[in-house]
Parts: structure tokens; C-alpha cells; sequence
DNA sequence: ACCTGAACACCGTTCAAGT
DNA sequence: ACCTGAACACCGTTCAAGT
């Protein structure tokens, strides 16, 4: 099998959803794939680029939309949207570091992203406002999936809630509430 | 100078401060101290500790209390305790990595982040609602200055607000309003 | 065009041995 | 008790040289 970019990218998310992120290294990668480490900078820039290609692959996916339509209100479409994104996060070991680096480098490219901040400004929120307000919820997201990982890494045993719902709830209502 | 805890900790900071967490390697600290890397392990367990160490120097500081009596509404103390956080963190590269370590091992030692939940807490928040509360304010907080010094760092010099103020106002209005 | 081999400049952690 | 010296098992990135 020829290395094309392609075949790099999905070894790289198959590393990360088994091992995680300490093991997605460029000569792990090379490992996996029987090239010398040299090799994937063909195909790839940097480390770097190679997570946000992750993240891509991660995120664009037909799993992760919402179909407005569904849902009584905006509100209740952003909810849902964003339970999607955090529940399909959550298993993957490390996901929002790797999130995190995809949009810094190209928030544009992120789909779901895209469309949580499409759904605040169809509720009513200006352009700008959309865009803070699609911050705000996925500083949400990933910071709660972050803060999960953390514990049973830790085995800290506690299956507390991490209040993920519940601080959504309060985000969104907050959002959609003028005073 | 004889090799402390303290000490140890205390260069970690300011090489933190001056050249961010990329530079921040036991072997960079050892020669800062010019000791050998080992000598380091005789006084802070491993890195991840050293981290959270780190953090609480950063975060335990009398700058970074709030007099709540100073304020008209719960509300506004914790408006101003998360601004504050923000602003302390902002000017800190890579802070909000360090800082997400620390709470990771231990949340109970990072001050700031205690006052934030026991304010919301004298607000009227049950201690569950609380912790979930500072949860929301903490991910957006750390959420934002990570975005904020990722777009300094991509010498993206659009220095166009990252919408955390706002984003902030309304989480803490969603957080006081009942529905 | 695509890949190898080898180098450069690093990492965190451990541990026998010294004082 | 505290530190050195040296090792172990890794990193990301570059680049002449091969095909």
C-alpha cells in the first residue's frame, strides 16, 4: 500500500483512539506504517498540521450534524448539538488537546463547530455574538471531556457527574435570555 | 544556594514566565539551577507535580481574592474574580495547560478557583450546582486565554476581541437566572 | 516524486555510586 | 540526606543521497 496522505491521517486517528496521544508519535506513525520517520514529511508538514488533519477526520462526520428541523426551538437544536460533540469526544483519549491545536490552526474547517455557530445566529444572535457565543459552548465541551478524562486517567473511582449537562443548560439559557 | 522544593518550583516559574512551557524542561531547569537533571528528583516527584506546583504559585496570591463585601450583588464578585483570573493568566504563555494539570490533581489547592465556588455558593447555588458552576466559569476561562495567546502565537494580528467578557456575562446570567 | 539512512538537538525518569 | 554520572528509551525535524 502506497503512503498517500490519506493513509498517514487514518493511522494517526487509529493510534490516538487506541493509545492516545502520548503514543501518536511521528516515528510511532512510521512504525505503524513500515516507512522510516523521514518519509511522512512528504505528506504532511508538521506534527502540528497532522492534528488538525486528526481533528478534521474526527469532527466531519455526518454523526456530528443536527437537523434543525427536528427540534421545537433553536435552543433546543444547540443543546443537542452539543451533547453530540461532547458524548463522541469522550471516548477518544486526549481529544481535546487535539481539538484544540485543529482550532486554533482552522476553526473554518471544523464542521460541527461551523454549525453550532450557525444555529446561534439563526436564533437571533448577531455574527459576532454567534461566534463568542460558539466559543463559550465549546470552552464547555471540551473543558468538561478534559476534566472526565482526567479522572478515570487518575483513577479517581468517583463516576460523579461532571456537570456537563447542567452547566449547558445554564450556558444556553444564558445565551438566549436578554437582560 | 542549597537545592529546595522551593526554589526548585520557583525557577520553574519564571522560566514559564519568560520563555513558556516548550522551555520548561527538567533538563532546561536542572541548568538553570546547574545541577544535574537527577538532583531534581530528590525534590518534586515527577514533572506533573512540579506542574501543579507551579500552578498553585501562580494562582495563590492575594492579588487574585475578592472582597465580597465590596460588591453590590454575588453576581458581580464572581464577574470580577473570573476577570481577574483572565487578565493574571493571559500575559502567563501556555497558563492554561498548567493550570488545567494542577486542577486535574488537585483542584482543593488552587485558591482563586475555591472562592469562585464558594461564591456561587453564597449566591444561592446548591455545593453540587456550585462546583458545576465554577466548572462552566473555569472552562471558559482557561478556554479563552488558550485562544487568545494561540492567535498571538499565529501572529494572526487580528486583534479582534475574543469575546470572553461577553461570553462570561452571559454564563453568569445564565447561572442567576431561574427557569 | 517519493523514500531511506543518518544525523541534530532534544525529552522524562531511574539508579548505582559517591559524599 | 542529597547529588553526580550515566544510562534507558524515547522525541520532532531536516536533508543528502538513493531510486
Amino acid at each position: 500500500m502506497a503512503l498517500t496522505q490519506l493513509t498517514v491521517v487514518d493511522t494517526a486517528v487509529d493510534i490516538l483512539q487506541q493509545f492516545g496521544l502520548a503514543d501518536l508519535s511521528m516515528r510511532r506513525l512510521a512504525k505503524e506504517l513500515e516507512v522510516q520517520v523521514g518519509a511522512l514529511y512528504w505528506h504532511v508538514k508538521n506534527k502540528q498540521e497532522l492534528l488538525a488533519a486528526v481533528a478534521a477526520k474526527l469532527l466531519n462526520t455526518e454523526q456530528l450534524r443536527v437537523i434543525p428541523e427536528n427540534f421545537a426551538t433553536p435552543a433546543d437544536a444547540v443543546l443537542q448539538l452539543c451533547r453530540k460533540l461532547y458524548l463522541a469526544l469522550l471516548p477518544i483519549q486526549d481529544s481535546p488537546e487535539v481539538i484544540e491545536v485543529a482550532s486554533a490552526l482552522q476553526v473554518e474547517q471544523l464542521n460541527p463547530v461551523l454549525q453550532l455557530r450557525d444555529l446561534l445566529h439563526s436564533a437571533g444572535l448577531s455574527t459576532e455574538d454567534a461566534r463568542f457565543g460558539q466559543q463559550l459552548l465549546l470552552n464547555h465541551i471540551l473543558g468538561s471531556v478534559a476534566y472526565r478524562q482526567n479522572l478515570v486517567q487518575l483513577d479517581v473511582d468517583a463516576p460523579q457527574s461532571d456537570g456537563f449537562d447542567w452547566g449547558l443548560q445554564r450556558a444556553v439559557s444564558g445565551l438566549f435570555s436578554r437582560d
